[in-house]
DNA sequence: ACAAAAGTGTTCTATGTACACCCATGT
DNA sequence: ACATGGGTGTACATAGAACACTTTTGT
């Protein structure tokens, strides 16, 4: 793909040189991240921002920002954004969606593609960056209004959030749900997920899926699923001086 | 969100107002549309659009077009593009994935939101557009190499078509794959969804897993997903004069 | 008679769900 | 002793794949 113009003919050439980008008016593109982790009430967490600037000035989005055009693919724009806003590197990101109503940003039309990011807590230190006045971890929760965040202190509405975040991250939750039954996402929400025991694992799906699941079926798939395939490996060790029976541990190997 | 500005502060207002939209350069946006067939013979097809310009002058490319940037979202911009490439209107479009390197297209960053159509042969009806030549359907076929596309004339690798195209069909025929086992989506390839039998329904199947089915274990299942859900109704009518037993009609309500 | 599709039945295995039960540990 | 998680086994319903077999049409 990069060396296109060295196969090109002399008129094709002329046709790039002479070619104008701008004859079509153009929209801004970001590339937007919901974040999920496990907190220690092993409840189901999003990262959310407070904006620092206009529009939607102190309300709670996720992070996200702009393309660098010409220089950068959207996926390391996500990436780039990730570790500015929140200082994490090389976490593996998943698309999720993209946004594009010319109205959902009042400045001007934008583009969002957004990306799922799968962090344990523990690799999380937050930074402030340039219009971004604040980072912190929200609980996921549902009442009779549908989704909401909590802190501990305060309660954020979904319809508080900045612009059209409630969308995506609702939309974020159902792919998280469906895909944690065939792919491998849980592990990545783990607090170490080189030494893992059974029941830490199903503290995940529990939160993820919001129901309590039957312990003796969770080991079998999990046997089924990840053991025999050799994505998950035991390590014949077992955990100590938990206060309780000493259970197997296990390590992702993916 | 349209009315955004009606609750705003001044100062929020005349931030807006001074905003500079072009702070940033900005990329152009496409949406492009994988538009899939069945074909007489019963093969799964897409359709293809000759290239009438550079870049790629004369390469195959799947059909898409520019967003009118502040007028329409990208779900507009792709019903648009499909209607002005194929004549094709009211088709329900299913979002892809989003592609996005800086090198993509020669002339600029471009980023494309890809589309997924699934449309009877029946309702196409091809017209040259302003930058299209001339548009085909082609068989998706598979040999040493890989995919490839043929037109009982011409047999095109994958490796001649334009841009990244090639990988975003590949994307797409894998997702098509997989949907077809929980989404209703092989009805809308069918001739008549208002009138079929589980027969012509096990062809569609076939040609886009690319193997043959066992025809009691597909009863089955037709039965399960779709008949009881619902989804498709049994008109208690049986097909006429073809030469074999006359089978049961069904048809889809979705 | 034959080809081709229409349609029924059985068997085996894997999976999902429900539930009863015992084990080991620290307090 | 007991709460908490660790771990095993049984039972039932359903889904998927393999396969054998009958029926109805036009040619």
């Amino acid at each position: 793909m990069k060396d296109y113009k060295k196969n090109c003919s002399k008129e094709e050439l002329e046709f790039l040189e002479s070619y104008d980008p701008d004859r079509y008016k153009k929209p801004s593109v970001t590339a937007d991240i919901v974040v999920f982790t496990m907190d220690e009430d092993d409840e189901l967490c999003i990262l959310l921002i407070k904006r620092g600037g206009f529009p939607y000035k102190d309300h709670w989005a996720i992070p996200g920002g702009f393309l660098e055009t010409g220089k950068e693919s959207i996926d390391d724009t996500a990436r780039r954004e990730l570790f500015e806003e929140t200082g994490l590197k090389d976490i593996p990101l998943t698309q999720l969606y993209t946004f594009g109503d010319p109205d959902r940003d009042p400045r001007m039309h934008v583009i969002s593609v957004v990306y799922t990011a799968l962090v344990p807590k523990s690799t999380l230190c937050f930074e402030a960056g340039d219009d971004a006045k604040d980072a912190k971890l929200f609980k996921i929760r549902y009442d009779i209004d549908g989704l909401n965040f909590t802190n501990g202190s305060e309660v954020i509405s979904k319809d508080d959030l900045a612009f059209d975040h409630a969308n995506i991250i609702e939309l974020a939750i159902k792919r998280l749900r469906n895909r944690i039954d065939y792919e491998p996402d849980a592990f990545s929400l783990l607090k170490d997920n080189s030494s893992f025991t059974i029941y830490e694992l199903k503290l995940i799906y529990e939160s993820i899926k919001n129901r309590s699941l039957d312990t003796a079926n969770f080991r079998k798939s999990f046997m089924r699923n990840w053991l025999t395939s050799g994505i998950v490996k035991d390590k014949c060790k077992k955990s100590e001086g938990a206060g309780r029976k000493p259970a197997e541990l296990y390590e992702f190997m993916g």
